[in-house]
DNA sequence: TGTACATCAGTGAACGCGCGTTCACTGATGTAC
DNA sequence: TGTACATCAGTGAACGCGCGTTCACTGATGTAC
């Protein structure tokens, strides 16, 4: 079926553009690459985003939608013990970045900044996950302010995990890694390193 | 003076291409902008750094250079208690990226990976000096493997240190800090943030 | 049910741009004798 | 101390390239009557 219309050419874009990152990283994006895989001319990508920065932007929105589900799922694997949801919350978010390690740089990138209010509130709801978790690992009704210990353990987590994934990312846990692939490292290092994070920050739940 | 001879045009152009990305991202970084500001033929570079790449990974090792410096600098600043002078190692960490953004970013980038010894060679000498901190702090002898509570604990560190950084040059941090400007809020929050860490993974100086 | 027409989603050629790199060159420097 | 010459560090014009975006257009779709 080649018709003169596409029928989805707004997905195939942002799929097209995902492969493209995926294989050969953000820096290799290009509009006219993304249309020729997307099979179309260089001027259709206009209809649907406006702009180069538009697609990309839409790309970065479901990055960070990704993310929050792959976020919710780790709540979920956690069970009832606040902890252990953090734990996996934790776990969650960097293999996601891992899977996804073009669109995850994109979406913390410059240049994509402030601009849309669609990618802002995407952004915040994948931080709102982790901040219910700890909420609940505080016994913080939802509403109430957070207290300080609650916002340093919020940070404190947030920013292994963030580092612990852009280091891998960037290849830097390699040399660490040593000969083993670098999945069966995370695999056994990530999990302490949050353990120790979660001990230190975060109350135990209480029996 | 201008003679036809500049005189130490590689510093120059190392010094123009920090400039300009210090200006307005890595992303704006092109060979002929940075001759440009050094005042320079475009085919000037090329002498110096074989090409375009060459000089951003020129300008990447002295990154490294700068880091490993920052951080011996936070080393010092902690005196003989070996978890105060991991936590000002950590502040020197965000602060020195915190100061250079741009190039803090490009060190990081992918596209520079594994292509230039000096570069590789300047990013571990920087890990080193971290490894070391957590060698003092298990008092485990140089030249001894690190145990895997050390391990841990170096990958948290360093993993905290690096997402807090990445976290605040990507704007992410704004929205937590309110009305604080940036450098408030990570004042008050990044110590209470590696106090957290430290005390979690680190044991405690013997008396 | 059939027809006119507005709207939408694509085409493809063309534009101007800034880029990295090449090339033959030239001016300055330093070294051998 | 002077001179010839090799070497080095820069010039500036030119190359070809891929890019994002524009524009007038056209084929398909859907709606009003």
């Amino acid at each position: 079926m080649t018709s003169y219309h596409h029928g989805d050419l707004r997905q195939a874009l942002i799929g097209a553009t995902d492969a493209l990152i995926a294989e050969q990283g953000v820096e290799a994006f290009s509009l006219r690459e993304v249309a020729r895989r997307a099979g179309v001319s260089p001027a259709a990508p206009a209809h649907h985003f406006g702009d180069a920065r538009g697609l990309l932007t839409a790309v970065a929105t479901a990055g960070f939608e990704g993310l929050t589900e792959a976020l919710e799922a780790g709540n979920a694997k956690g069970g009832k013990d606040p902890r252990k949801r953090l734990l996996h919350q934790g776990i969650g978010y960097v293999e996601y970045a891992l899977a996804h390690p073009g669109k995850f740089r994109l979406m913390f990138s410059e240049g994509l900044e402030g601009a849309d209010e669609k990618l802002m509130c995407s952004g915040n709801a994948a931080f709102l996950v982790l901040e219910e978790g700890v909420r609940l690992a505080f016994a913080i009704a939802p509403g109430q302010p957070l207290e300080d210990e609650a916002w340093t353990a919020l940070l404190a987590l947030w920013s292994v995990v963030h580092g612990y994934a852009n280091l891998a990312i960037a290849g830097r846990l390699q040399p660490c890694a040593g000969e083993k692939p670098l999945a069966a490292f995370v695999a056994t290092s990530l999990p302490a390193v949050l353990e120790k994070v979660i001990t230190g920050s975060v109350p135990p739940a209480k029996p």
